[in-house]
DNA sequence: CCTACCTTGTGTATCGTTACACAAGCTGTG
DNA sequence: CACAGCTTGTGTAACGATACACAAGGTAGG
C-alpha cells in the first residue's frame, strides 16, 4: 500500500551485503551507533536508504531481546466501549503517559465477550498487563495471571497473584450517600451494571452481593451503610441499573422512573455522566434540584463542577499512571496518593 | 509479579519433552488442534499445565508467521491528549471495532513531539498503520510510509504513498458558515490550532494557507468562501485559535473576546466542544443565542443536539472503521459512505 | 621496542516458534 | 492383495535479529 508491495521487506543481511560489511555492523549501526566508525556508519545508512530498509524488524528484535516494547491494556468491555466511557479514557490517559515516558507502546487487547478472549491475552505481544475494571467471573483475569507477566488489576476483581489498585469505594459511597439521602424518603441509586450481562432496569431489595463488578457492589454496600445508619431499611432503596456509563442511557431510564407514581426524592448516581443524564430528565419533568430531588455523582468531572453536582472526587488518571508504574516496576513519583478520594459538596444536595 | 518471576517462561521444547512428543506436535496442539489426536492433545495440554506453559511465545510466533497481530494507530498528538479529545476517541472506537472483528490488537504508538517519535514508528510491531490527523510537516507520516506497511492517513496531511480519508471540509465549512454568518457584521471563527506549535490567541487577516493542519486550513477556506460570497472581506473575519479541542479552553478564550469592545455577533466553531464552551461563556456574559450571537459547531454530538446547536454532522466512528478496513485490505461493508457530511440546522442560528 | 589497551569489524550460536516434507500406520476398494 | 488415500507424528530449516567472544589494527606509556 505504502510502498511497492511486491518487493518484500529487505533484511539486515541484504543491507550488509550492499554495504560490504558484516551483519553485525549493520545491527550495531542501529542499536549502538557509537560502536561503529563514522565512515562505516554512513555507508550502512546509505545502503539501507538505497534498498528501502526500514530498520530492524521489530518482531525479530523483540524475540532476541526478550522484551516486546509494549504494555497491554485489557478492558473488560468490548473494545469499542472503552473509548466511549469517559472514565476509561481518563484512566487510559494516565497509563499512556507512563508508557510514553518509557518509550513503550500501548496495546489494547480486544475483548469481545467470546471465549476466545483468553487466547487474545495469551497471544498479545506485551511486557505486562493493566486490567481495567471487570467482573469477578471474567476469565481474562486468570488468563492474564497465567501469562506470568507482571500485571495489575484496577477496580476489580481481586486475584491472588495480581496486585490491585482502587479507592475505598464503600467508604466513599457511604459519605456521598449520606449527603444525598439526608432528608430523603424515597431514595434511589442510579447504578453501573451488576454483572457482565448488563441487564438494565429498576430493582428493589437487591442484595449488593449479587453484583459481580466489585465497584458496583462496594458502592451499593456503602449506600446501604448510610441508609441503615440513618435508620432506614435497605428494602426501601430502589436501584436503577444502567447497562452503560452514558448520560443518554441515564436520561431515558430516569425519564421513565421520574414519571412514575413513586418518583424518588434523592438519587445517588455512580458517575457524573449518569447523574447529569438524570438531571437532564429531571429538568424536562419540571423537577427542581435539590428542591424536589437531591442528586449526587461520582468522579468530579468538569461537567459536574459546571452543573453544581455534589460528587466524589477521585483521580482516575493518576490511578492509571500508578497501575502502569507498578507493572513496569517503577517507583511511584506522584506526591499525591492516587487512591485517595474526597467528598465535594455542591448545590445538588442540601442538608 | 503474577507468577514466580525467578523461573523463566517454559518453551515448547520443554513441554514436548515432558509430554514425550515432538515439538511440532506441541505446536500443532496450539495452532491446529485438529491435526493432533485426542489422547495426544490431552497429554500435551496436561504437560503444559503442569509446567505453567502459557502458550506459544507471541513474539516468536509472529516472527515466524510474518504477521504482528496488531494494528498501529499514530496520533499526531502527545499520547495523553488522544484519549481526552472526544473526536479522537470516536474515531478510535471505529478503528477498534474493525480490529476486534479481525482478532487484532490495537497498538497506540506513543508520540511525544520528540525527534525519536519516528523511531517509535519504525519499532512498532504492527501489520499496518492508521494515522490520525496531523500537520503537513509532521515527520511521522514519512516514517510511516518508510516502513512499507499498509497505511492510511485520516484528516491530513496528504502523502503520495499513503491513501487518505476525510470529508470535504472546505465545502462543509462553506455550508455551515453561510448559516452562522447570514446576518453577521462582526464574524469570527473559533478555530483548531494552526500548526503543531498550537499557539492560541485571536488573529486578524490570517491567511488560511498558514495553517499546516489540513482540517483547520480547509475549514478556514470554507469560511472565507462563504463570507466573500456574501460580499464581505476576509480581513473582517477574526480567527480565535484554541490550542486544544476542549470546551474549557474555548470558554476561557471566549470569556475574553466576548467582553471586548468589539464582541462578535456570529461565531463558527470547528467542533461542538468548542461551540459549547463558547456558549457557556456567552451565557455568563448575558448574551442570547442566537439573538446577540449566532453559533455553529461541528460533528453533531449528543451534547450539540441537546443544546440546539447548528452543526455539521459527520460520522467519525465510521471513518475510523473505514480507515482500518483500508489498511487491512478489507472490502467496505457500510451501506453509508463514511465521508459524507450533512448540515444540521438548529436554534443556535437563524436566518 | 614491547606490552597493554582501546577501537572497530567479524563469525557463530541462539531467541521460540512454524512451514514443509516425509514416514508410519490404518482403512477401504477393485 | 496391492495400492491409493487419510490420519497422525516427526525432523529440519528457516523467520530476522542480537549477545558474545574474538581478531586485527592503532596508539600510548614505560
Amino acid at each position: 500500500m505504502a510502498n511497492d508491495p511486491s518487493r518484500p521487506r529487505p533484511t539486515m543481511a541484504e543491507v550488509a551485503r550492499a554495504a560490504k560489511v558484516s551483519v553485525m555492523t549493520v545491527s550495531y549501526t542501529y542499536a549502538q551507533p557509537d560502536r561503529v566508525s563514522e565512515p562505516t556508519r554512513a555507508r550502512v545508512r546509505e545502503a539501507a536508504a538505497r534498498l528501502g530498509y526500514p530498520g530492524p524488524h521489530p518482531g525479530a528484535r523483540s524475540l532476541r531481546r526478550g522484551r516486546a516494547g509494549s504494555l497491554g491494556v485489557v478492558l473488560g468491555e468490548h473494545l469499542t466501549y472503552a473509548f466511549e466511557d469517559p472514565q476509561a479514557t481518563r484512566f487510559l490517559a494516565g497509563v499512556a503517559e507512563v508508557c510514553a515516558g518509557h518509550g513503550l507502546g500501548l496495546t489494547i487487547v480486544p475483548i469481545t465477550g467470546a471465549p476466545s478472549d483468553t487466547d487474545r491475552v495469551a497471544e498479545a505481544a506485551v511486557d505486562g498487563f493493566v486490567v481495567w475494571t471487570t467482573s469477578d467471573d471474567d476469565p481474562v483475569v486468570p488468563a492474564v495471571a497465567a501469562t506470568g507477566l507482571p500485571a495489575v488489576v484496577h477496580g476489580g476483581p481481586h486475584h491472588r497473584d495480581v496486585p490491585f489498585v482502587a479507592i475505598d469505594d464503600r467508604a466513599a459511597a457511604r459519605a456521598v450517600a449520606a449527603e444525598a439521602l439526608a432528608s430523603a424518603r424515597r431514595p434511589m441509586v442510579l447504578s453501573f451494571p451488576l454483572d457482565r450481562a448488563r441487564t438494565s432496569g429498576v430493582r428493589t431489595g437487591l442484595d449488593p452481593a449479587e453484583a459481580t463488578f466489585r465497584v458496583t457492589r462496594e458502592r451499593l454496600r456503602g449506600v446501604r451503610d448510610a441508609w441503615e445508619a440513618a435508620g432506614g431499611r435497605w428494602q426501601q432503596v430502589r436501584v436503577a441499573v444502567c447497562a452503560r456509563n452514558s448520560a443518554c442511557e441515564a436520561d431515558s431510564l430516569a425519564t421513565a422512573f421520574l414519571a412514575g407514581p413513586d418518583a424518588p426524592d434523592a438519587v445517588m448516581a455512580m458517575s457524573d455522566e449518569l447523574a447529569l443524564g438524570l438531571m437532564r430528565a429531571a429538568g424536562r419533568a419540571g423537577l427542581a434540584v435539590p428542591g424536589d430531588l437531591a442528586v449526587t455523582g461520582w468522579d468530579d468531572t468538569d461537567a459536574a463542577a459546571a452543573a453544581g453536582l455534589t460528587t466524589v472526587a477521585q483521580n482516575l488518571r493518576a490511578q492509571g499512571a500508578r497501575c502502569a508504574q507498578l507493572v513496569l516496576g517503577e517507583e511511584a513519583t506522584d506526591e499525591t496518593d492516587p487512591i485517595e478520594w474526597r467528598l465535594v459538596l455542591r448545590d445538588s444536595t442540601r442538608r
